[in-house]
DNA sequence: AACTATTTATAAGA
DNA sequence: TTCTTATAAATAGTT
């Protein structure tokens, strides 16, 4: 892929040139895991055995240690819900429930966990500014909803108005009244 | 590093940029570990986590998952860290600053991810459960603290009145205020 | 390890 | 986003 010629990315017969290519492409892939953990601000893990076995691993510094990146991972791939379209029915919602419970954990104060007074309140900041951000949102989507039905009312209005007879006038209130339901 | 002019590992503070600049990096990350693992028939493991929380992950059709590969990692290392011990130094709490703002980012909203009117319920509900729990733990705290202090208080006045000597007395004082600082 | 001829990756700009 | 393009980087083959 580099270099004189063009390459096919299939394993390497000769060991010697691939050792070589071995330590080459290694150290360019740590070199370009670093980059962008620190250019994008990004957690990664990267495990790497070499073909004899040994290892060879890096995380970005703002990651503690291979388990808290780990456990974020398992939080994450339980997640996996269809990720198209939002949840319609009762379960999906209790299964979201059941993993933001589970993110939640790391905040709830439990299993005899020691915390000092500054650091609860860092936790309450950050709390707060989570809960203010969901509140916003929400604010965003209800109001949304909220246009979207007066809208409809106005439809409903002008259309009643056009043709200004009873009968036809029933007609869409009950259409209107399906809608909403 | 490429394209146009040299650029610096550090930081990208544009936010557009450096989402631009995450989704091609990861491509490129991607592409250069799944290379790594044809090319020299090794087995490697990429996770990644982008700013806002969301994963990325590849690992070598060599290792039939994860957990496969984690177990060969730990058997390797053999990281364990001690959970025990609370936060004794300002690094410690720090580091846990960190860990509590990552996990804040899963609650977030933005990058247009679209949340549904009922999860924004669930989300802004457990909020209120974690912020509670926090809140109570820090009353316990404060509690503690000032039940400490009056203990110290009452101490003070007891040895006051026991000795009744003015000399003695604002020894007990400075004292006092002494341990207070 | 070093050295290039090339191929690739990608930062900016559109 | 997504594409284009000028350039910097990576690296295959070689010494």
């Amino acid at each position: 892929m580099m270099g004189r010629g063009r390459m096919e990315i299939k394993r390497i017969e000769n060991p010697t040139q691939r050792q070589s290519t071995f330590y080459k492409r290694r150290d360019g892939l740590f070199k370009k895991a670093r980059e962008l953990a620190v250019l994008c601000d990004a957690d990664l893990l990267l495990l790497l055995f070499s073909s004899s076995g040994k290892l060879y691993h890096y995380h970005s510094p703002s990651v503690p240690n291979v388990q808290e990146l780990l456990r974020r991972y398992e939080a994450v791939t339980r997640t996996r819900i269809s990720k198209g379209g939002g949840w319609e029915n009762v379960e999906e919602v209790e299964r979201m429930c059941g993993i933001l419970e589970r993110e939640l954990r790391f905040l709830k104060i439990d299993e005899g966990e020691e915390y000092t007074l500054p650091l609860l309140h860092v936790v309450e900041q950050n709390l707060e500014v989570a809960i203010k951000k969901v509140r916003m949102e929400k604010d965003r989507k209800i109001h949304d909803e909220l246009e979207t039905l007066h809208k409809m009312v106005c439809l409903f209005v002008f259309t009643s108005k056009l043709f200004d007879r009873t009968n036809f006038l029933h007609q869409n209130y009950f259409f209107f009244k399906i809608k909403c339901i």
